[in-house]
DNA sequence: AAAAAATATTTGTATATACAAATAAAAATA
DNA sequence: TATTTTTATTTGTATATACAAATATTTTTT
């Protein structure tokens, strides 16, 4: 089980860095981004469940992307808000293409069914996991 | 699917690594161990095929348990054979113990024959994603 | 036999992520 | 209102792993 998980996450790992790799951004940057221009203002909290990753990693994956132009953040108090700089919105149908691409590309090799299942299994686990 | 492979792979990872803590080892290094302990003078490249991961990593993970004084390293020529000292065959059943109570820990929450139907899914999927 | 190609391993460096501690602000309690 | 507790985020540092280049050796080809 252990190196089965990890096997394949990291399969899954590169394929989808191959398929962001038009817009040169890893999965999670892309993934994050996408999330803040669909919802701009979103705070790093709510990042947090989407992706499941800790609040660090969050932090890290939004400097990157402030380096890189493509969001800015605000803070007040202790709440900070993440806003799509108009260069992000610009990339947005690359990003969708780039979405689809890893799907297709996973979804060719699995087929769409077992894919699906795949997934809603592995979220199964891993929110009984999060205890 | 890029996320809930990743986030299954960590959670697995965290389960594994508190069943390893008695031993003081990682999880990836317990389980090359008790490779090398189960086939004394195995080679590195075989130890790549086993454990799914890449050459370079697998070097690190050697060098690791060498300095703990858990196995110790022969090369002729290109090949490299990994053989376990006594200090190892010695650990080698709080080894199992710590397999065991991995496995209990994780069938536990998903029963045993989810757990046995999702390791044979992911390893299908592994193989797919091999090419 | 000399040169080229293939194979096994190691080394330098980079990426993704996490944990724990630090910071800072808001909310709850006394 | 002052103090404590909780919540949100960031920072310092560590781990697991990989890729690409380097090294060394064996095998194949010429």
């Amino acid at each position: 089980m252990y190196f089965s998980s990890n096997a394949l996450a990291r399969k899954m790992e590169r394929l989808a860095t191959e398929s962001w790799k038009k817009v040169d951004l890893s999965p999670s940057h892309a993934y994050l981004l996408m999330l803040v221009i669909d919802e701009p203002g979103i705070q790093p909290s709510a990042l947090v469940e989407h992706l499941l990753l800790t609040p660090s990693t969050i932090t890290r994956l939004i400097e990157k992307l402030e380096k890189k132009k493509l969001v800015v953040r605000t803070t007040e108090g202790k709440l900070t808000n993440v806003y799509p700089t108009p260069k992000a919105k610009k990339l947005l149908p690359e990003l969708h293409e780039c979405l689809n691409h890893f799907y297709q590309a996973y979804s060719a090799i699995l087929g769409k069914e077992e894919s699906t299942r795949m997934v809603s299994n592995m979220n199964k686990l891993v929110d009984k996991l999060t205890d």
